[in-house]
DNA sequence: TCAATCAGGACCCGAATGGTACCATTTGGC
DNA sequence: GCCAAATGGTACCATTCGGGTCCTGATTGA
């Protein structure tokens, strides 16, 4: 399905409310009925988003959270490496070794390739893109493949 | 992880493998033993390609799979597309009506735009170019994301 | 006729995900 | 000083999903 994991839609969607209200801490619990999500969920979320810094956290009475950069400065990659780990399409392109079949499959380059594409678009649109009302028309730049191969043989 | 499922991964394999013998019917475990692969796996992937129109099979003695179109014609989307089906970062994007949130959430459109933008990025990317020996400088064309907000407001 | 090969399922198992609960720790207010 | 509010962290469970295997039937060439 190539999917981000649902808990990562609800960090944006927490986010995205977080960002209205640049400034002062909101609790978990305010979140979730602003974002009409569970409450619970919501708690887990923050808590993965304040450990990647995405958020910072105050705890105790009338403590919660805020966001930890401008809304312009947090990308949607920010966001799903936070809450997913490091974005690679496949298995054997995140460590090498891994896959049995390294030694004969000329694939694994241009996954990581490909891999660096994505991440570069999604590293380009920010926090402040997807808050409604805040829109304002984004252009991921030219994402190009880097043609690293040495002697374009053929 | 915005990992593709391992079959997937196989699939671009058996396909890379194809593509080096075009014309001539392979059978599937001639196709696994080339590629590494359980025979077993390597058959399920095909059939699936094959239904998606990718690979040609031709049942009987002697049958086999070949590429259904020229390597070139056949990009990364298409085959994720084939191996786990429309391309969608979240779930309600693929369908309206399913998300509780709809309603206050204007962030559903933006992860369509995203989507829209990482499928053009795999849709550039073919299978010519992942079959080592034949590689070729490859350039992901300027991925735009598509801002049609109406009026830019701000 | 027979053997090879694909087609289309059913099936099972392990891992990952979503979701919840519990308890410790911190902090502000009364 | 004490309590309520709020986060930090972990552990837990149910469910789903993906990977993998196997079986039976249909097709085709020798
Ligand atoms: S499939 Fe793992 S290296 Fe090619
Ligand atoms: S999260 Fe589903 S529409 Fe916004």
């Amino acid at each position: 399905m190539l999917r981000i994991a649902k808990l990562t839609d609800y960090a944006t969607v927490v986010l995205a409310t977080l960002a209205e209200r640049p400034g002062a801490h909101a609790s978990a619990t305010e979140l979730a009925t602003l974002a009409r999500l569970e409450p619970t969920t919501v708690s887990k979320v923050l808590k993965t988003l304040a450990q990647a810094g995405l958020v910072e956290s105050r705890r105790g009475a009338a403590g919660g959270y805020r966001l930890g950069r401008a809304p312009e400065a947090i990308s949607v990659a920010d966001v799903i490496v936070a809450m997913e780990g490091p974005i690679g399409l496949t298995e054997c392109q995140l460590h090498v070794g891994l896959c049995h079949h390294e030694g004969h499959c000329g694939i694994r380059g241009n996954w990581q390739k490909i891999g660096v594409a994505i991440e570069t678009a999604l590293q380009s649109v920010s926090l402040a893109d997807l808050v409604p009302g805040r829109r304002r028309p984004t252009a991921i730049p030219s994402v190009t493949l880097p043609a690293e191969v040495p002697g374009a043989e053929r």
